[in-house]
RNA sequence: GGCAGGGUAGCUCAGCUGGUCAGAGCGCACGACUCAUAAUCGUGAGGUCGCGGGUUCGAGCCCCGCCCCUGCUACCA
């Protein structure tokens, strides 16, 4: 049984999830799901990045300690991926003891086995001691950091660990052209690509005044120990998740995805495999960069107010549908454009239209007339046509050309659309006033009852409690979401007992008149 | 500034190595049907394919110039 580790970063804990942190989970959830059901044994975890000087900070300015301000936030992460059925195997905390060990074990490994790969160096920049941490030239306005404009910008200079990441920059091109699945899409690995054409600088992995961190294991030259840079203490959590250092670790790493969003990608496909090359460790097989979600056609951005609240979408038309639309709406490889009417057009068209009334439809059929049984009959003629369309599902979905997860939703709509066609064309309504058409009756409403169960499996890891009532409508037994694909292209459902039920998808309500 | 990717019907976008490539879905209008969640099915609407040149028998698709948008251009997770 192949193995699948799949993680999506781990969220900064300085404030509530939203939107684009639920798109990431989303997707990769659904990958997981998919792979589940494709047989292979799936790992996939996700998690809280706790430690940094802005956690402090935002912990101390509402009174709270550090690790007590991070609990309530994983709380209502937690709460969140609940909510939405993200189905993870696993969820990391780098507050935790274990990582703090294993990030500690991955810099002393580096050390004994590249011992020049760590060095001393000074740091010098602008301190601002309003934010506590040091100013990029770039976030410098008259002089004065730009979140606290009265205060004045120190020149400070320190001592850190730096790592050696310049000596990997060929270690790096070749792993990007030898295995350009690497980094995708490739507009990303394009971009690395540009990167290491102007050059790759060593990056600090200690820094000074960080006291929310894992300790850095080695001790300066001057005596001072220092606290790990956030490079060195949020990437290892994939490694540590496995295990690393204790145990078989390696019979679960290397990961074989890792979701991200695409700001982050230089991270993952920089220093992330330096940082292992380094250490004499294998790389995890994947990295995927999606895009992020645009509200209204406007960037995402607390400060601007471009904003929609996670919960009242969820609840808007519940998690599945939540989970259809978003991902329908923004393609898994780039960005894509959110809002309250997209997110009704969009849920009223695909899914109360086409889906919930083809099921309606279809049920309620065989209730009337076979008695809800569902009659035995073959294929009809046009079925062939939606195993070309299962084919196109399954090549969005098992991440060979990518992970469109948008393009397998699409690949159902189109089965959707005709199994819609294909009941008004056969007229299954005039079929049954008519006795001599019995047959060609049953194989109308066998062929639907077939088609529903063949959506209902193949919508399941993107709407697993809606697939799951779908599939229960029409009589099915067990889990959709455990119907081998297999067996998908032959699905027998005769004797099959339908029960229509309330309606999967309800219309939305009429907007209330202001 | 440099590098990369884009600008195609009201909206979201397909259009591979140039010759049914002027398309799909949604929205809209009209028609059909009545099994169904007033859902469904059919038809249509006529968009300078960013702008201006050029190559070619023929160009959204190639070349040049210009305009506009987006991403990357390293210590923010």
């Amino acid at each position: 049984m192949p193995r699948f580790y799949i993680t999506t970063a781990i969220d900064y804990a300085n404030g509530d999830p939203h939107i684009g942190h639920a798109l990431e989970k989303i997707g990769a959830d659904v990958i997981a799901r998919y792979k589940r059901a494709a047989g292979d044994d799936v790992h996939f975890m996700i998690g809280m990045d706790e430690h940094g000087q802005k956690v402090a900070q935002t912990a101390a300015a509402q009174g709270a300690d550090p690790q007590s301000f991070t609990d309530g936030i994983a709380t209502r992460f937690l709460e969140t991926w609940r909510k939405l059925r993200i189905e993870y195997d696993q969820f990391i905390r780098t507050t935790t003891p274990h990582h703090r060990a294993g990030v500690q074990a991955l810099i002393r490994r580096i050390a004994e086995r590249n011992p020049d790969d760590f060095y001393e160096q000074s740091y010098r920049g602008l301190y601002c001691v309003g934010c506590e941490a040091f100013k990029q030239p770039a976030d410098v306005v008259d002089g004065h950091c730009q979140l606290h404009p009265t205060r004045a910008l120190e020149e400070v200079e320190e001592r850190n660990w730096f790592f050696r990441l310049s000596r990997y920059a060929p270690f790096l091109r070749e792993l990007l052209t030898e295995q350009p699945q690497f980094i995708q899409p490739s507009s990303r690995r394009n971009e690395i690509l540009g990167l290491l054409d102007q050059g790759l600088e060593d990056v600090s992995a200690s820094r000074s005044r960080l006291s929310w961190a894992v300790p850095f294991p080695l001790t300066l030259s001057t005596g001072e120990e220092q606290g790990t840079y956030v490079w060195f203490d949020a990437l290892p959590n994939y490694l540590t998740g496995a295990g690393f250092p204790d145990g078989d670790w390696e019979w679960r790493w290397p990961a074989q995805l890792h979701v991200i969003g695409k700001d982050i990608t230089r991270f993952h496909a920089v220093i992330w495999p330096a940082m292992l090359h380094a250490a004499g460790l294998p790389l995890p097989e994947q990295v995927w960069a999606h895009g992020f979600v645009q509200l209204g056609g406007e960037r995402f951005s607390k400060s601007a107010g471009v904003k929609l609240d996670l919960h009242e979408a969820i609840d808007r038309f519940g998690a599945d549908s939540f989970r259809y639309v978003l991902l329908r709406e923004v393609p898994f490889d780039g960005d894509g454009n959110f809002s309250w009417e997209r997110f009704e057009e969009r849920y009223t068209a695909d899914l109360a239209n086409a889906l919930g009334n083809l099921a309606s439809r279809a049920v309620a059929m065989v209730e009337k007339y076979r008695d809800s049984i569902v009659p035995a009959a073959p294929p009809a003629d046009d079925e062939p046509l939606d195993h070309a369309d299962i084919a196109a599902y399954h090549a969005a979905m098992n991440g060979s050309r990518g992970w469109l997860l948008h393009e397998g939703i699409i690949a159902v709509s189109r089965q959707v659309s005709r199994a819609n066609e294909y009941t008004q064309a056969m007229a299954p309504w005039k079929l049954a006033k008519d006795s001599e058409s019995a047959v060609a009756l049953d194989q109308v409403l066998s062929s639907l009852i077939r088609r529903l169960a063949r959506h209902a499996v193949l919508l399941a890891p993107f709407m697993p409690e809606r697939s799951q009532a779908l599939w229960e409508m029409i009589g099915g037994t067990g889990l959709a979401a455990a119907v081998p694909y297999s067996v998908l292209d032959a699905l027998d459902v005769s004797g099959w007992v339908v029960s229509k039920g309330s309606p999967l998808f309800p219309r939305p309500e009429p907007a209330a008149a202001p």
